[in-house]
DNA sequence: GGCTTTCCGATGCGGCTGCATCGGTACCGG
DNA sequence: CCGGTACCGATGCAGCCGCATCGGAAAGCC
């Protein structure tokens, strides 16, 4: 058992080159030698990592996938939410991705979302990883006394998911976004009292 | 003056081939060589018609704005529209791509918005395209009473968008999606009386 | 310490890309 | 009817793509 290498650090090492790669130049600019350079290993690495490059597409989708349901998970376990109201508020806000340091995270995403509508492997992947927030919404919602949750959920998931585009756009700024978003919110609440 | 041709006619139809390979296989299936196969005219005289790749893909974009925000136009101008609020309603259901014949344009704009948050150029025509529209529900939305009209106008818009890709995942179907715009509208007009 | 086994980096290959070039063709004015 | 010109289609070119291949380096077992 010779020369062993830890494949999930690797893959991982990787993933994060390719989404970096998407951020800063497309999805096109993901190519195999731009993303083994900027991972700092050889093209041989990542073939073997991946046998396809469609594969290691799918990995970096998951991979900042991941990371978005786990920070969103993380802001409401560390808020100590004074009401399920609020703690929608924070949730869907960290959904919208509005937050400067998130622009990264919303372009690759996008990209991912562009690329599914004439993919429907990747289709089937991003609805997965919509599967969990949607129910988190829809618990919180529940919780918040909302009336038709699932449809209020899937609302609040369009238009955050409308107003991330619009603040890549240039055309809304993340703080006029975040009003937008809260002032739908807050609509909600008054309907429901 | 010999072999005169109609280069606005031969860009529209550059641009329609444009379209229908972005809608089928995305924006990266694009090139010259195949454009010129699906409009019938050959690699030389795209090269004509316009300067750069770039500069072929920005008319199309122009083209495909326009065919919607005309359609847009025509059907507040076909219906003979009973009320503010009614006209809004065709008019945010339009903006939103839903109906089955129109699933097409929405894929292709989607790759353009997808393109252009790495593509500032890009995404200077795209605002520009929205221009149009925002006023037009900005419009409709202060004769209706609403308050806030600008602002009930970019939520909606995004709204309309963020709906327009969820369908496009196929993570909600269009006439699921009708109805969430739809209701979204009617809660604007109970705030709004 | 050699041997086997696992890994990897470099290189090659066919194919595709956008763009430049240029000879031939079809047309219009005279 | 013919000269000149605007046009076009084919081809060439350099570069990049994803993927396959393979010789050699590194590491555990005997």
């Amino acid at each position: 058992m010779p020369k062993q290498v830890d494949h999930e650090e690797r893959r991982r090492r990787i993933a994060d080159a390719v989404c970096g790669l998407i951020d800063e130049r497309g999805l096109e600019a993901a190519t195999l030698r731009d993303v083994a350079a900027r991972a700092e290993v050889s093209m041989g690495a990542v073939q073997r990592c991946f046998r396809t490059k469609d594969e290691m597409l799918r990995f970096a989708l998951r991979h900042i996938g991941d990371r978005i349901a786990d920070r969103v998970r993380a802001r409401l376990l560390a808020g100590p939410a004074q009401s399920a109201a609020s703690a929608l508020g924070h949730a869907a806000t960290e959904l919208a991705l509005l937050r400067a340091e998130h622009r990264a995270e919303a372009r690759i995403w996008l990209a991912f979302v562009a690329r599914a509508a004439v993919d429907p492997g990747l289709a089937e992947l991003l609805r997965a990883g919509y599967a969990e927030p949607e129910d988190l919404l829809v618990r919180l919602l529940a919780e918040a006394g909302a009336p038709g949750a699932r449809r209020e959920a899937r609302t609040l998931l369009a238009l955050a998911d409308g107003l991330t585009a619009h603040v890549l756009l240039g055309r809304l700024d993340a703080e006029e976004a975040g009003e937008l978003l809260h002032a739908h919110l807050a609509a909600l609440w008054a309907r429901t009292a």
